[in-house]
RNA sequence: AGGCCCGUAGCUCAGUUGGUUAGAGCGCUACCUUGACACGGUAGAGGUCUGGGGUUCGAGUCCCCACGGGCCUACCA
């Protein structure tokens, strides 16, 4: 039965269906009562609002190669999947909506609001996991959660009761980041500052009951109305004498005092600063210390409410328009310069974000964090990079109160209910049924929701069962391993360490591997607003997702920021075509193979496949014995990567030993054996072949799970097996070392890299086969080489391959080349271009020469001999006695050439 | 303002604890459409590691300074 087998890789034809397989045969579903070491791992909840960009790509790519890696080795392996309800994101998106089609969320009611998001989250909402089923993340479904499910609803419920109980949660009027836009209090970690070309006002503020003027400089003159006072610092000579009396504040007509106050900073414009209490951070403390009215100003949407006198219905950056123009004409502007500063810009809508005065939820960090710092201190968690740890601990070091309360609907609402009769708060895990004081049932629960990392602070534990002491949550928490990216150190890894040692008094994962972010070709960060984010979604269909997997894992070195081009997704994907290739050329040959009788299953089977290599005659042949160590090494090298998150060294490791050794070389040398005559060693070869290709697909699996899902199917496998994700990884096994082969066959290949490099000097062409003369004194290698005479012969298309122990050659005919143990020499009709040959020759003599000065140097040195250790002298020794050798044929045989063309000149 | 990272071949990046002629992919040059693969094969050119100083027998690797680039944290109006 010949077999079809398209002559490219078109991964479009084969991933949906293994995509879809894996899911409907619920491959990836763990069992907690299985046995082995235990590897879990929660993805980072993303976005119900989502779809996959580049960085969760990179995100799961990584998290996914880990996984399959851990469940090929044996381990109980859960990779579980899920969501976070997004409160501002997805709020923003249902409003934009109704809005389209005329509808105020407001009017709809809360409940009703609710509904809608829910009914759209059901449509289209959690896009980003279909996706994730696409790209065949190994992910167990059936645990799949969502931040705003009943089931974690309740974890975040008793989570904050608690914490309230314990006094770590307390409500309070403070100055917070308010977003004009959302109409909610941020979290300082969502606003995000930009450095902003602006100005600085130098406004003349009168002096009551003098014709002075007290100049002040501000970089939001629309504040100036909600001003309390003017402040300048108690020691500044300029203005000592001012402090106690008024000043006039311009526009309002408000008379305002002069304190003095060590907050101000002299050397900064005027030296006398407007103090807003109820528009600014420092003002807002020197209003408390001064004990100052807080006049707010602004509406919730920014614009200025009543308190802003004749600017009452302006937007914010209107009134400041206005007010520069009144000021100006009332001759109060003294000057305007340019200045830059640092403004703070909501996230979400990149809103100006507004300081504001307002009654929040908070919660205590310091008593968190401390425990949280030790434990990654002490290195109970692990960080890599681990210079991300020195962010870490000066964050948690200074670590500030979280605003924990939004003003939304979409979100876990806060426990809490206030007592009409007498303003109590009743912080509870249940609705209760009265005021714990009074008695009254008159009873409002608080309107607002709570930020939406509060609930992914819990992630690790919340989605395995926690407070329940479920099954799930015995055996897969602590979890194993955090991957994200840096950029979200804080926002996720922080707090779930803290949340995750105070609830469970476990660290919520041993490890925290964060990774670099994906970059665009000129180095900036992709923004979808910019336009320069890449779709992954559209580069997985151009060039096949496992591709875009190995390019991403390829480049993935930690601490390494990743610039994807195009060029590189090409290079990974040819690399899948040749995967495909090999494939092809096996099953092909294997076609002609089986008319003489043979049977894949005999050849490839599991078992068959198993004891590899076999041996022919008695013995290993040679090229096998090298794959095979081969093998072992790439297999040890792979291990001792992935331990280390070191996907870029794993993914170069696989590459070289399929591409480099097991195509290049391998296949090559094992061509002729497969046809072979003689029945025994083409079987022999075939056995050895299919056992090492079988190997070489579980290794590439965890980085291109649908191709090697793909092949292995093809290969006779186990009754009962399904899926090669669910074979082992191959292991290193000890019959499979072979430093003599390793060193046998790289000498090999020098020779033949010799004579094919006299090749393409001479310009030989590619089929014709040219005579060829071999001489060594060393005994071990003329004998490796006569025996393995006819793959030399092949891969350096010779006629043949003469051995002429101990000559030396001579310049007449040919072209030579020399190393210290050997040399080669092409016979070829056509002479050696000697100019040439002769540059070549005097540029690595001088090579040889500087390399041989330096070494003598050294070892001339009695100090280096005294310190440096024995292996480094002793290497060095022996290598500048190669050295010496290959430079005097080298020397030779240049003085051959020399006095051949001046002979020939004469 | 404080902290962190980076500067190695034309491009993008590796380079484990300082140790023998600094590696890879892409690109480039030459030759080759050979029965797995031109998304391919073979051979090759190309860096002295941003600059300066220091430690050391020995520095791409450690220290200091400068220059260039990036990031994070921070209430300078």
């Amino acid at each position: 039965m010949a077999r079809e087998i398209a002559k490219a890789y078109e991964p479009q034809q084969i991933e949906p269906r293994w995509a879809e397989f894996w899911v409907k045969e619920a491959l990836f579903r763990a069992d907690a009562s299985a046995p082995g070491p235990v590897f879990s791992i929660v993805i980072p909840p993303p976005n119900v609002t989502g779809s996959l960009h580049i960085g969760h790509m990179l995100d799961h790519t990584e998290i996914d190669i880990l996984t399959r890696w851990h469940r090929m080795r044996g381990y109980n392996t859960l990779y579980l999947p899920g969501m976070d309800h997004a409160g501002i994101s997805t709020q923003r998106v249902v409003v934009r909506q109704l809005a389209e089609q005329g509808i105020d969320y407001r009017k709809l009611g809360r409940e009703e609001f609710e509904r809608r998001v829910w009914k759209w989250k059901e449509e289209s909402g959690g896009m980003i996991l279909g996706q994730m089923r696409q790209i065949g993340e190994s992910c167990d479904w059936s645990r799949e959660k969502f931040t705003l499910s009943p089931e974690l609803s309740r974890v975040v419920r008793e989570v904050f009761v608690r914490l309230y109980e314990e006094g770590l949660i307390y409500r309070a009027t403070r100055l917070v980041n308010w977003c004009p836009d959302c109409l909610t209090v941020l979290s300082d970690l969502e606003v995000a500052h930009e450095e902003r070309q602006g100005h600085l006002w130098h406004i003349k503020y009168p002096i009551v009951g003098t014709k002075e003027f007290l100049t002040v400089a501000t970089t939001r003159p629309e504040t100036m109305l909600g001003d309390t006072a003017v402040a300048v610092h108690p020691e500044d000579e300029r203005y000592k004498r001012v402090v106690g009396r008024k000043a006039l504040l311009p526009l309002m007509n408000r008379e305002i005092p002069i304190i003095a106050d060590e907050m101000v900073d002299r050397e900064f414009g005027t030296g006398a600063v407007k103090i807003t209490p109820a528009h600014d951070p420092n003002d807002f403390e020197t209003g408390k210390r001064h004990k100052l009215a807080e006049i707010d100003v602004m509406t919730d949407d920014a614009h200025m409410n009543a308190n802003a006198g004749a600017y009452a219905g302006l937007d914010r950056f209107q009134a400041r328009k206005k007010i520069v123009e009144d000021l100006k004409a009332q001759g109060l502007l003294e000057k305007t310069t340019g200045h830059t500063s640092a403004i703070g810009l909501c996230e979400r809508s990149k809103t100006v974000v507004e300081p504001r005065i307002s009654t929040q939820w908070f919660c205590k960090m310091k008593p968190l964090a401390e425990p949280a710092l030790a434990a990654v201190e002490r290195g109970e968690i692990r960080m890599v990079p681990d210079n991300r740890r020195e962010e870490y601990f000066n964050w948690m070091r200074n670590i500030r109160d979280w605003t924990l309360s939004r003003q939304l609907w979409w979100g876990h609402r806060i426990p809490a209910w206030y007592c009409k009769e007498n303003k109590h708060v009743t912080v509870a895990r249940e609705i209760p049924a009265k005021c714990a004081t009074c008695g009254s049932a008159n009873l409002e629960q608080d309107a607002d929701v709570l930020d939406t990392w509060f609930s992914s602070g819990l992630w690790p534990f919340s989605t395995l069962g926690w407070p329940e002491n479920t099954v799930d949550y015995k055996k897969y928490y602590p979890t194993s391993l955090l991957i994200t990216g840096y950029d979200i150190l804080f926002f996720w890894v922080a707090r779930m360490i803290m949340m995750g040692i105070h609830f469970t008094g476990q660290v919520p994962f041993r490890a925290v591997y964060l990774h670099a972010l994906v970059r665009t070709g000129s180095g900036e960060k992709m923004s979808k607003s910019k336009g320069t984010g890449l779709d992954p979604v559209a580069l997985n269909q151009q060039y096949g997702t496992d591709a875009m997997r190995f390019c991403l894992a390829s480049m993935a070195a930690p601490g390494t920021d990743i610039i994807l081009s195009d060029d590189k997704l090409a290079s990974a994907r040819n690399f899948a075509n040749k995967i495909w290739n090999a494939a092809r050329f096996l099953f092909v040959n294997l076609d002609k193979f089986e008319q003489s009788g043979a049977k894949l299953e005999d050849l490839a089977g599991p078992e068959v496949r198993a004891k590899a290599p076999y041996a022919a005659g008695g013995e290993i042949p040679l090229v096998d014995a090298w794959l095979y160590a081969r093998l072992a090494e790439t297999v040890e090298m792979m291990n001792d990567a992935l331990a280390n998150y070191r996907f870029h060294e794993a993914a170069q490791g696989v590459y070289q030993f399929f591409w480099g050794d097991f195509c290049d070389w391998y296949i090559e040398w094992v061509k002729p054996e497969l046809q072979s005559a003689d029945r025994e060693r083409a079987t022999v070869a075939w056995k050895n072949l299919f056992a090492a290709f079988d190997a070489a697909l579980r290794l590439l699996h965890p980085f291109m799970p649908f191709l090697t899902e793909e092949l292995w199917h093809q290969l006779p496998q186990q009754a009962g097996a399904r899926s090669i994700a669910l074979g082992r990884f191959p292991e290193a096994e000890l019959r499979w070392k072979n430093a003599d082969a390793l060193r046998d066959v790289a000498q090999i290949q020098e020779v033949v890299t010799a004579l094919r490099a006299i090749r393409a000097e001479l310009r030989v062409e590619a089929r014709k086969k040219a005579g060829a003369e071999f001489s060594t004194t060393d005994r071990g290698l003329g004998d490796l080489i006569r025996t393995n005479k006819e793959a030399v012969e092949r891969f350096a298309v010779l006629s043949e391959l003469r051995m002429v122990l101990n000559e030396r050659f001579d310049a007449k005919s040919g072209a030579v080349r020399s190393t210290a143990t050997f040399d080669v020499r092409v016979v070829y009709s056509e002479t050696v271009d000697a100019g040439a040959e002769m540059t070549r020759l005097k540029k690595e003599i001088e090579g040889l020469r500087k390399a041989i000065a330096s070494k003598e140097r050294q070892l001339g040195d009695e100090t280096f001999r005294s310190r440096a250790p024995e292996m480094i002298i002793k290497g060095l020794e022996a290598t500048l006695a190669q050295q010496r050798i290959e430079q005097e044929k080298l020397r030779r045989r240049l003085g051959d050439l020399d006095g051949g063309s001046q002979a020939a000149g004469t």
